[in-house]
DNA sequence: CAAGTATAGTTGTTTATGCAACTACTTGTC
DNA sequence: GACAAGTAGTTGCATAAACAACTATACTTG
């Protein structure tokens, strides 16, 4: 396994781990972007504004909180929000404090969709995570992460 | 936080784990693409495959394997190899059992270029990685990665 | 061994995204 | 209170990737 490791520390504990995260997500994203398109019809990218949407307990987000969110650039969240909009799921709103600042808020199609979609994935998140890892092994990953993008 | 739970499950426990997966990937993706992009002048899918070519004791890989490697569509990988021997990080070379077949095999200056861009790589991951997360944890985020995306 | 099926890779087309330049608005400072 | 600097969002452009249709080769089965 570990030829040449000098030379070429491509077998390096770290370089593997992120290796792996990389790989990992991937999988997870491409896997379940395939389900969640074909079974809901909706892209895995609207999905996650959908949600970080209702996390919001206002089920509004201003458009940079929404990049800083899912990690896009600004550029590609307009457009992100763009389609979302056409497709009657969010709306924008203006902000009276700032007036150039745009909400972004969710509709009551776009809060259907969600809980559609999040069926779907609760479904693929038994099927792929319940299965292979523990309650308390799932813990453990979600503090792991934790630390991991803490202040990135 | 679990402001309404039943109706909407954006709260699940699992469905926060997966989320910060994406997350995670997506940061360390970001940061770590733009480092090798300004230090390296060399695009994180690149980097991508020129580490799965070492990986390989002959330097080589098929088509599909690197497509599988790399999670990626083969009409995507076929490009993106199509770039990297434009640039002269390998090399496309026959298959004499299978005339369909292709190896792609990793030239001298694309060796020379991953040995750069590991420098990279390591100095990034002691920045982000070992910083905040020890030896142990590092462990147990691979074994635990490792489980979740067997099989999948 | 011929016909049908499966596999490896490429190509046309569409789409999503990033970057940089831009407009519009706000905040801080003299 | 005007001007400089900073911030929010959008747009033009370039690029990378997916999907589906295609070609060429290999395998399988009657």
């Amino acid at each position: 396994m570990a030829l040449n490791l000098n030379a070429c520390p491509s077998g390096d504990e770290k370089v593997v781990l992120f290796g792996l995260l990389l790989e990992t997500n991937a999988r997870l994203a491409k896997d379940f972007g395939a389900e969640l398109e074909a079974k809901c019809d909706l892209p895995l990218a609207w999905f996650d504004v959908l949600l970080q949407l209702r996390r919001n307990e206002l089920g509004r987000l201003k458009m940079n909180q929404i990049a800083e969110a899912i990690v896009h650039s600004t550029g590609g969240t307009t457009r992100l929000i763009d389609r979302l909009e056409v497709a009657g799921y969010v709306q924008r709103e203006n902000c009276a404090n700032d007036r150039r600042a745009i909400y972004v808020a969710i509709t009551p199609a776009g809060n259907a969709k969600l809980d559609q979609a999040l069926v779907v994935h609760l479904a693929f998140l038994d099927d792929s995570l319940a299965t292979r890892l523990s309650e308390s092994e799932r813990t453990t990953l979600s503090d792991l992460l934790n630390k991991l993008i803490a202040v990135v």
